[in-house]
DNA sequence: TGTCCACTGGAACGTACGGCTT
DNA sequence: AAGCCGTACGTTCCAGTGGACA
């Protein structure tokens, strides 16, 4: 009964609620609009670059550099999808496919998706790489088509698994008789060159493309436009605008992260039944972005980097070495009942934790003593309570005192 | 100046799994 | 059914190392 009197409120609530937003899907990253601001020089530049497609020419391979956030994915695809409407018009056989390396994870899956947009479906396991790659150049010759393929995030899979894949798509056309193809590679590291065979880097950079970090104002300007889209009138104040922008302008001109602020800080504004956006629900959304990140990381992380997380935390150290986090995490696996993983393992997985921010790692020398890790928890310990509390498993290893005599190192004369 | 600690981190390899081709 | 494939996750091995100490 309760209940129900309860969630009647909450409902009732929501739909009398004065508006904030008026679309928020406008707010989201990957929402590309009909304006870029700030990035008509780099719409022309790439525009021009691959219009000779329309007049059934291969265009050049391009590589794109910026930071994240800088708009490179967005004006891509913004000029890509028109491109693919102009040929349209022009009845040139024009196709691009948007790969982001990153998510795809592999060069399997990165020919597999290729495949996939020229029409063939690849099972995600049992075929040899080589095998694939086959499939889709058949495939892809058959077709006849300007075939355009974007590679997004391409410096994340180069550093992982090698450029390999690389050469063997800069080199497709010589094996392509009806179709011709045009890469455009986007990287968010600058340095990309120097993990890139010469021979790769220069075919892939007949053209090259650099997008430079938004400034303040610039960011100002973006979000005011979209702001425009998203909310009601007159709901967003000039102060919440101006603190978005320079909150993501610190952080290298992320406009991505700009957008999140402010998005984030409309809906603080509407759980709270504000008439407007402030300058203060924009600081309750950096917070709340915060804490969504960590607990969504602390959620998905596996047993093993649960136990050794909650090692570090049971250590209750400023920093703790690596060695005291292995006998902490060796008791902790043997009340929990799961095997334990090697020293070296439990090293990597420090290093996961510590590149997702949880902890913090550095590697230190003690001379005489040894060369190791310093590790500390860089979240709250009360978060780490709430999150891994909430989980039954945990309970009894939540409150557990580790008892492994410390080794003092320290004691000397 | 050299020694030597307590590791680090690269590399190769193992295993389990789901799934392909023939 | 046999034999191969990619992926995820782990192990084993080991050369390499920054710097306090003797």
């Amino acid at each position: 009964m309760g209940n129900i009197n309860v969630l009647d409120d909450v409902f009732d609530s929501f739909v009398n609620r004065i508006n904030i937003f008026k679309d928020r899907e406008v707010l989201r990253h990957d929402y590309i609009p009909d304006r870029l601001p700030h990035r008509e020089d780099q719409i022309r530049l790439l525009g021009e670059r691959v219009a000779p497609v329309l007049k059934d020419a291969r265009c050049s391979n391009i590589f794109i550099y910026g930071k994240t956030g800088t708009g490179k994915t967005a004006v891509t695809k913004y000029v890509l999808s028109h491109l693919e409407a102009k040929a349209k018009q022009y009845g040139a056989q024009v196709k691009f496919c948007y790969i982001n390396c990153r998510m795809t994870g592999s060069e399997y899956r990165v020919f597999a998706s290729l495949s996939q947009s020229v029409g063939i479906s690849i099972p995600f396991t049992g075929l040899s790489v080589e095998e694939v790659f086959t499939r889709f150049r058949v495939s892809l010759d058959t077709s006849r088509i300007l075939f355009i393929i974007v590679l997004d995030e391409v410096d994340a899979l180069i550093k992982e698994k090698g450029d390999a894949f690389m050469y063997e798509l800069t080199r497709i056309n010589e094996t392509l008789t009806k179709s011709k193809v045009s890469i455009i590679g986007i990287s968010n590291d600058l340095r990309l060159k120097e993990f890139l065979d010469p021979r790769v880097f220069s075919s892939l950079s007949e053209e090259e493309l650099v997008f430079r970090p938004y400034d303040a104002s610039e960011l100002r300007n973006i979000l005011l436009e979209r702001s425009k889209l998203s909310f009601q009138e007159d709901v967003l104040t000039d102060s919440a605008l101006s603190i978005c922008s320079a909150l993501a302008a610190a952080e290298h001109g992320d406009a991505r992260r700009a957008l999140d602020l402010l998005r984030v800080a409309g809906e603080v504004a509407e759980r709270q039944e504000a008439k407007c956006i402030t300058e203060d629900h924009v600081h309750q959304a950096e917070k709340h972005i915060e804490h969504n990140r960590v607990v969504e990381a602390l959620n998905n992380l596996t047993l093993h980097s649960k136990l050794v997380l909650l090692s570090v935390y049971h250590l209750n150290k400023s920093s703790a070495t690596t060695g005291e986090i292995y006998d902490i995490y060796n008791e902790l696996c043997g009340e929990f009942g799961a095997g334990l993983l090697s020293q070296r393992r439990l090293g990597s997985l420090v290093n996961e934790l510590d590149s997702m921010g949880l902890v913090n790692a550095k590697v230190v020398s003690m001379g005489r003593y040894g060369r190791t890790k310093k590790i500390r928890l860089e979240i709250s310990r009360s978060l780490i309570r709430d999150v891994f509390g909430a989980d039954i498993r945990f309970n009894h290893i939540m409150d557990y005192k580790p008892h492994t005599p410390q080794k003092n190192i320290l004691v000397r004369r």
